[in-house]
DNA sequence: GAGTGGTCTAGACCACTGC
DNA sequence: CAGTGGTCTAGACCACTCG
């Protein structure tokens, strides 16, 4: 292993401080799978030695880690690798919530999915060559039995190869955690670009209203690991009974 | 200062660690006005000294409080208490973007500003009772000389004594700015419910749409010190040309 | 050069988990 | 009980800002 004492390293031109140089390290075991998500990561002692640092260095880079949702701590066990599979970070990236009631989970239902080649603008964001494969899925979320969010997903086609209508029906959970587990590709960040639209025939009479009723309209572009865009989608959600929830801090 | 030491505390039923008391000491000092917005708090070994503690502990403190924008962190120079009037914190609580060109400052157009009495939905939400005086605020806000959202405010009247539309027609800058400088109140944080809605046709008229066309509805609550609601507010944004942004973590 | 925040270390002890 | 993360300390040195 190789890491720049800080005392030696702040002439270079790529300098970093040596607990950013750790918090790399321990990403590129994260990207390359040696710890996956759910596993535990050694201990921080035990990290300490194999980086040849102290353990408060080793710790300020998983304090980090932790708070960009990569890494769970849980006192008196370990540091875990964040997954999608955990029920509590399924509304990390749902914001939706209903007007009455209790928070409960949404069911995905697949309508359709099929290959297509990448246009100028889906090309453009998700970073591949325009023309490349692309995969489209279209599906509903469901709270209660009721449809509310119709979403149209694009994801670039080397990364999701296989992906099929009867493997979505047959996986139970969150979208995220089936990527996660089916293809190894861990969302880490997204982007969400929200507006308000008329509603057009389709989506309408999948939601249940009237054509031309307002729809938040939610465009997201989500990332994995090193910033790379790994899919995009559109969501139309009816917020007649919900509403869009965001934290300002 | 009466500070628990860690290993005399833990047996208190209301314990929490020291860098948390003197989280609450730091807090208290922007609470009473002691440290105002803008202006440095003493050095961290001098308020290590102040409270008996190693620098240490103050820098978790003050470490947690700079993540929570309560304080800004200067190498060099000191550390700040945020505040308003910094440019940078303007679109931490407005997350409109413009569609295309850059990122620019909104003009607010102060509209009507008048006193009444809290109905209950308003009362709940800021705490107080129903019937108690609140002041109600309607404005335009306007991106390059076109309005692209308006708000209608409602705060608690005892906290906002004096608050006329004259006043509000003096100030350059943010309303939260002003209200910083002007009644002392910080708004801290802020939760926003967002919805799709039909223009009404007063709002239709003042941003120059057609009745009945989509409108992003942004209700919020903001917050200062303590967990205090003192602002409900419910904006009606225009996202033909602008759109609200989301950073999802 | 003095003063501030930023990094790093080594060591002690506490709190929690599970065997 | 051993092992993990969580807290706290004391001290050293680096990086930045300003007079």
């Amino acid at each position: 292993m190789f890491v720049l004492k800080y005392d030696m390293a702040h002439d270079s031109p790529t300098f970093s401080p040596l607990y950013r140089q750790i918090r790399s390290l321990i990403l590129r075991g994260l990207e390359s799978g040696e710890w996956r998500p759910g596993e535990a990561i050694p201990s921080e002692s035990e990290l300490a030695l194999r980086f040849n640092v102290s353990q408060g260095t080793v710790r300020k880079a998983i304090d980090e880690m932790a708070a960009e949702n990569l890494l769970v701590r849980r006192q008196g066990k370990g540091t875990y690798v964040a997954t999608h599979a955990d029920p509590r970070s399924l509304f990390r990236f749902l914001r939706l919530v209903p007007e009455q009631g209790a928070l409960s989970a949404p069911v995905s239902v697949p309508l359709e999915c099929w290959r297509a080649k990448a246009g100028q603008e889906v090309a453009r964001v998700l970073g591949i060559e325009a023309g490349a494969p692309v995969i489209v899925l279209r599906r509903v979320l469901k709270f209660s039995g009721k449809p509310v969010v119709v979403d149209e997903i694009y994801l670039p086609g080397d990364v999701f190869q296989g992906l099929t209508l009867e493997l979505l029906k047959e996986h139970q959970g969150s979208l995220y955690s089936f990527f996660e587990t089916r293809f190894g590709v861990r969302m880490i960040r997204a982007e969400e670009r929200l507006r308000a639209v008329a509603a057009d025939r389709a989506s309408a009479d999948l939601l249940g209203v009237r054509e031309g009723s307002p729809l938040l309209s939610v465009e997201r572009v989500a990332y994995t690991y090193g910033d790379r865009a790994v899919e995009w989608r559109r969501g139309l959600y009816c917020t007649a009974e919900h509403y869009y929830h965001n934290e300002l801090i």
